[in-house]
RNA sequence: GCAGUUGGACGGCUUGUCGCUGCCCCAUUAGGGGGAGAGGAAAGUCCGGGCAACAAAGGGCAUCCCACUUGUUAACGGCAAGCAAUCCGCGAGGGUUGAGCAGUGGAGAAGAAAAUAACCGCCCCUUUUUCGGAAGGUGGUAAGGGUGAGAAGGUGAGGUAAGAGCUCACCAGUCGUGUGGUGACACACGAGCUGUCUGCCUUGGGAGUUGUAAGGUCAUGUAAACCGGCGUUUGAGGGUAGCCCGCCCAAGCCGGAGGGUAGACCGCUGGAGCCACAUCGGUGACGGGUGGCGUAGAUAAAUGACAAGCACCUCUUUCGGGAGGCACAGAACCCGGCUUAUAGGCCGACUGCUUUC
């Protein structure tokens, strides 16, 4: 799995309603940059897959219209895929996966540069934590 | 030219970088290449079907839905063309309503009275009397009053004590006959003498339930739950859409294979398919004919993100340009409709006003 290169493939998704249940019911780990509400979780020692997987969520009650919420899924989706970078050398370092969990809060659009940002800041953190729990 | 009515079609385009989901090709793998990839409403889930599972011998009643006519269709509560009444508009046009000459019930407030109409009024006769008249009594009268959605068909004339479809003319309605129309109805002639709204009811037509998270296959695999065969007593009990009639089931033995959970695959896209035609039939919805096309199939859910340019719109301008904007909205089994949202411009037909010739 290339995992260098910014691809985002299904393998790099949570997508089995298992493991979402074990992030969220887990001892998954949160904090927010507003507008992102992010849960992230070491995952298991069991996966021989040490790359990090993700999981992007809009509830309805920020957006009624789907077209919005799909824009705003996409924006989050584009800064992870450009910025993942950010996060693969710890990971490779501890020789650990992880499952994160994009939970958006606001009711109004932001730019994609705004989101960006966020994404950005979000990783950092991730990473910085991943490297101290080493 | 301006304002409007109505129907139809559209609802961005190009390039670059980095990506996503199927398909095809190359490759041992890693990977590489090619081509495809949201809508007119994909929405609301309001109707109608296909398809699937379950249930079901059949009949009656009840319940629910539909309701001017004819057509169209797989079907419809849709659509098309018409009919009648009524309302809006100068008009092109648009809105609303629409089975029933059987039976039976109801109608607040207002008003004398809501269907066996006499409160006021009008008129005849009569009694009393202060002899102008007034008061009382027996009757007649639906022309006038005000109320109301509706007042005993309307208007006018004759008639009368006063009046009345009492009579006549015209008009509206009802019924009968004739003519035209497939029909709703229209027209002509004749007869009789005629309230409005609404419930039950009646008539005709129709309706099993649940929805692709249906349902099926595979792997894992322990029960009293399921299926098939054999077999059986009693009609108690259960099932059969709510009730009735009617019908069906059962204890036991043998065999098969199952429930729940998470996963993969099928269902899953070739279909009442789409496009074209100065084609044929039809006023039209629509139906036929000929030719062509291969046209999204995701599964926590792809169809994108960013940048630049061009269109288009608004504002501004020193006429070079500058600033801002660019709708509603995202497939989830598939079709036919309806309803709702929608920046902007385009095309056809028609109406009114105006200008020019």
């Amino acid at each position: 799995m290339n995992t260098g290169s910014a691809t985002l493939r299904k393998a790099e998704r949570v997508y089995k309603r298992s493991d979402v249940k074990r992030l969220f019911e887990g001892n998954g780990k949160s904090f927010s940059i507003f507008p992102l509400r992010v849960v992230y979780m070491p995952a298991g020692s069991e996966n021989e897959d040490s790359s990090a997987r993700i999981l992007i969520s809009v509830p309805k009650r920020c957006f009624k219209r789907a077209a919005k919420r799909n824009r705003v899924k996409r924006q989050i989706r584009e800064s992870y895929r450009l910025n993942k970078h950010l996060l693969s050398q710890s990971l490779k370092d501890s020789s650990k996966g992880v499952m994160i969990a994009f939970i958006w809060l606001d009711k109004e659009l932001h730019t994609s540069e705004e989101v960006a940002s966020k994404v950005k800041i979000a990783l950092n953190r991730i990473a910085e934590k991943m490297n101290n729990c080493q």
